[in-house]
DNA sequence: ACCGCGATGCCCT
DNA sequence: GGGCATCGCGGTA
């Protein structure tokens, strides 16, 4: 399966949001793969969105990434101890991007689970897979994705997404956990694959 | 099952 | 000093 290259990115954000669905998010971890099914995405649509960091045209060092070429990776610390990871579209100077979610894990369990519950991938109880990856926090501790990959490029051979056969069945819904945005609150710019048992709650 | 809340740190006003 | 694109726990039912 390839990689996705960077006239991925560049398609409108929405799209990108709809497209990523199914597909592979891998880090390579000393020559590991670690990997999951994206299962559940939201767009940020830049300085008229209200519920993006780059809302009104708001650059700072913290969203800096948000304003580089898409294919690359905006990755950002919240509520003092968890990291979310997006994928950057569009061109350099517009500030899009698609938050990813939620993961089905598929390369690296026990990777995943010694990162999150300090055990083997056997050893956990049917609720603490469903959590390995179940959402923004948890899936960037699942792959240990934090600071240190802000900027990343998604087109290089550390942190990428690749291509998969499989369109899923979707759908949209409200975005979670921005009601300061208003009217943009109810905006259907959240996508996740239908009967997915790893899209979060 | 759902609900409420505290954790915890960094950024930006 | 306020608030955050979250999570997990402990309460009640």
């Amino acid at each position: 399966m390839g990689k996705l290259d960077r006239s991925f990115y560049l398609k409108d954000t929405v799209t990108v949001a709809r497209q990523l669905l199914g597909k592979l998010l891998v880090h390579e971890v000393d020559g590991n793969k670690i990997s999951g099914l994206i299962v559940e995405t939201e767009a940020y649509l830049g300085t008229e969105d209200r519920a993006a960091h780059s809302f009104g045209g708001r650059r700072t060092p913290r969203n800096e990434a948000m304003y580089s070429q898409g294919g690359h990776a905006y990755v950002y610390f919240i509520y003092g101890m968890y990291y979310c990871f997006n994928a950057v579209t569009g061109h350099e100077g517009v500030s899009e991007a698609v938050l990813v979610r939620a993961l089905e894990p598929l390369e690296g369990l026990d990777f995943m689970a010694a990162a999150r519950y300090q055990t083997s991938y056997s050893e956990l109880n049917a609720r603490q897979k469903i959590n390995l990856t179940n959402g923004p926090g948890k899936l960037c501790m699942a792959l240990t994705i934090d600071r240190s990959l802000n900027g990343e490029d998604l087109c290089g051979n550390r942190l990428y997404i690749e291509e998969r056969d499989e369109t899923p069945d979707i759908c949209s819904s409200k975005r979670i956990g921005i009601d300061y945005a208003g009217d943009d609150r109810d905006l259907l710019l959240r996508f996740n694959i239908l009967n997915n048992k790893y899209v979060s709650k």
